[in-house]
DNA sequence: TTATTCGGAAATTAAAAACA
DNA sequence: GTTTTTAATTTCCGAATAAT
């Protein structure tokens, strides 16, 4: 009669079919060394209504268990099915997810079974906002004076939601289409709105600035002659800020939405301050309504499910981005959040014509890849490149290195780019040209994640030296890639893209465009630096190519916005002054043997002389002898130890402090 | 030899149904 | 209000498999 069950196992042991004890850490953990961490029950969280009453009269047999994916197993909401050969994720995620319960919390625990009703908790932190309950129906009102100001007529208002979601619905995607457009043509029949969609009808006008950017104007004008979208923009945005506080308290889907349109409003605005500030505010307004953690949701509605997750995806994907552009710790840690991808909903059922490749999800089936594929591959690829660490170290860089490799390789036809013809004429076909803008910026996306996780080396030559395979040096020729090898492949891939001029052009008059100038920049940074570092390396025309390729694409995707005028400048700059330096460096090479002038230390060269220097000479054996590489010679060559005694790097370098260091 | 993985049996538990 | 039933969800045995 041993009573050997543990009321809960801990999660590696969970994990691992083994059995746990109470103690903390327990003893299989201590024994293997891993981190002991707990997991939160599902079944103890269980809220009433949370499971379907049953027509109880004779079940027969017991139903398959209605899910058998276990959301709330972290590695498997977190990490995208990218586990090839062997190559295991190791525990890092899973242990490191830590469960913070508010005080409040705790007081609902606590009542939970004795009272039916909460009472007032909103001057509590994490407690139920005030006026939500009290807010039931109520007649519809007229949109003036809920917020001040008329919408414009309903064929501007539909023209211009359509011209929103061509610029960004395809790209970021924050609510549910036919639910959205059935709320606003209900809004605009009545002309009148319930009091408790003020939250909507913010993120309508947050839709309507962004759709008034990027619709034609001659369009509008045909439809009435009075509308002016610039005006408009000025007054639907004063009008946002006027009651953008008071979104963020009422603490809706909606709201944070809205925060993020705005963020991107911003970004277009010129007012880059701004709009870094406003996706803080989104990212917090989500993390306090819970949406980080779908084991708070209880039960919804699916389609609000499943909105929930494209809203929580897309501000982490918004605020990891932000802060990598402005080389500032982003809010949102990937290891503390606990929301699976987002799925179809029926908006998004469409294909790629011609392609009918198939897309392995979060649960393990298969589904035919659709136009909101690239949402799930493109928030696999944020939640591999982890940002949380705000100072890394090098084998954490080499692992998030070999996971972006195996991610690429997972990537479906419809979304690469190489797919797409260069100068096939997309517009016909809506779908394709969808796809074709997706292939595109998620190629950019990846190879700029390359540029941004080893930023942090641009400005040390010692590690630019650093090979990134470890183990044997096995068939693959990259096995003896280098980080300067890889910023160099990377920024080049991204300077091809000029070649689909075509892809380019459209992508100018979509939100996306404002990212890919901005990534399209960092690689062209990237390449004048690696040029600079190695004046006289045989890759110096390719860098200058790539770089002209490069000004091109910001000339052509940019469509003559601010953001890419800048960055042609500043990069054009960076051309002549490479120019400038060879010159010099051709000059003052000039009487002397042809051999090395250099003090910079390319890798090839360190094996070669780590090599003679041991006095064996024998170059084959310390290239295919990784151990001679990596053991201890090549970290004093480096000044450094390895592992644990290795400096840590700061991550939180902008480019404008790699910048500064160009010029 | 030791560690890891995993099918699935057995145990546990919240909710629903039945009962009083 | 209490007890019983049901089904969802958990723990962890034990066998297979992998790593050392």
């Amino acid at each position: 009669m041993a009573p050997s069950r543990v009321q809960s196992a801990c999660a590696r042991c969970r994990r691992q079919k083994l059995k746990c004890d109470d103690t903390r850490p327990c003893q299989l953990c201590i024994r293997s060394e891993a981190e002991c961490t707990d997991v939160v029950n599902k079944r103890r969280k269980q809220t009433i209504g949370a499971r379907q009453p049953q027509n109880r009269k004779r079940p027969e047999h017991r139903p398959l268990p209605v899910n058998t994916a276990p959301s709330d197993d972290p590695r498997l909401s977190l990490q995208p099915q990218i586990v090839p050969s062997g190559t295991r994720v190791t525990d890092l995620v899973t242990s490191q997810r830590e469960r913070a319960h508010s005080t409040f919390h705790h007081v609902q625990e606590l009542f939970r079974n004795h009272m039916t009703t909460l009472r007032d908790s909103d001057a509590i932190p994490d407690g139920t906002p005030a006026n939500k309950q009290s807010q039931v129906p109520g007649s519809r009102i007229p949109i003036i004076e809920l917020i001040g100001i008329q919408l414009p007529s309903a064929p501007i208002t539909l023209t211009l939601l359509d011209a929103y979601l061509q610029a960004n619905h395809w790209y970021l995607s924050l609510f549910h289409e036919p639910s959205f457009r059935a709320r606003l043509v209900t809004i605009l029949q009545t002309e009148g709105i319930l009091p408790s969609e003020k939250s909507f009808l913010l993120l309508l006008l947050a839709v309507l600035i962004i759709g008034a950017r990027f619709s034609n104007h001659e369009t509008l004008h045909s439809l009435d002659p009075q509308f002016n979208p610039q005006q408009s923009r000025t007054i639907w945005i004063e009008a946002v800020e006027n009651h953008i506080f008071w979104i963020l308290q009422e603490a809706t889907l909606e709201s944070v939405a809205c925060a993020v349109l705005m963020s991107i409003a911003y970004l277009l605005e010129r007012k880059t301050q701004l709009s870094f500030t406003m996706s803080g505010l989104g990212s917090r307004a989500a993390q306090a309504m819970g949406i980080h953690d779908e084991t708070t949701w209880g039960h919804l509605d699916p389609i609000e499910v499943q909105v929930r997750r494209r809203v929580w995806w897309s501000i982490y994907m918004v605020d990891v981005y932000i802060a990598q552009a402005y080389g500032k710790p982003s809010i949102l840690p990937t290891v503390q959040f606990n929301v699976s991808e987002p799925e179809d909903l029926d908006d998004t059922l469409a294909t790629c014509p011609g392609i009918g490749s198939y897309e392995v999800r979060e649960d393990g089936t298969f589904k035919p890849v659709t136009i909101f594929s690239y949402n799930r591959y493109k928030a696999q690829l944020y939640s591999i490149a982890d940002p949380t660490a705000h100072s890394i170290r090098l084998p954490h860089i080499k692992r998030t290195y070999a996971r972006l490799l195996d991610w690429e390789k997972t990537v479906p036809r419809e979304l690469k780019l190489d797919s797409f013809s260069e100068n096939q004429n997309m517009i016909n076909d809506a779908a394709l040209c969808v796809f074709s803008l997706q292939a595109l910026t998620l190629q950019v996306t990846y190879d700029y994640k390359h540029l941004i996780l080893f930023r942090p080396f641009l400005l040390s030559k010692k590690y630019l030296g650093v090979r990134l395979h470890d183990g044997p040096v096995e068939t693959q020729d990259r096995s003896n890639t280098t980080i300067r090898d890889q910023l160099f492949t990377s920024a080049l891939r991204m300077s091809s893209i000029c070649r689909w001029q075509n892809i380019l052009i459209i992508l100018g008059n979509t939100t996306s465009a404002a990212q890919l100038c901005f990534q399209c920049f960092t690689a062209g940074v990237v390449l004048a630096m690696l040029a600079l570092s190695e004046l006289s390396s045989p890759r110096l025309p390719e860098c200058k190519q790539g770089l002209a390729r490069l000004i091109r694409s910001l000339e052509v995707a940019g469509a003559g916005s601010p953001l890419s005028r800048q960055s042609v400048d500043i990069l054009m700059e960076a051309m002549h002054l490479i120019s400038a330096e060879e010159v010099k460096e051709l000059v003052s090479r000039a009487g002397k043997p042809a051999e090395d002038v250099r003090s910079v230390l390319p890798t090839a060269n360190l094996v070669t002389r780590l090599a003679y220097s041991r006095g064996t000479g024998d170059i084959h054996r310390a290239i295919h002898q990784p151990d001679a590489v990596h053991g201890q010679e090549m970290w004093e060559e480096l000044d450094l130890m390895p592992d644990e005694s290795e400096p840590e790097i700061l991550n939180s370098i902008s480019l404008y402090q790699s910048l500064a260091s160009l010029f």
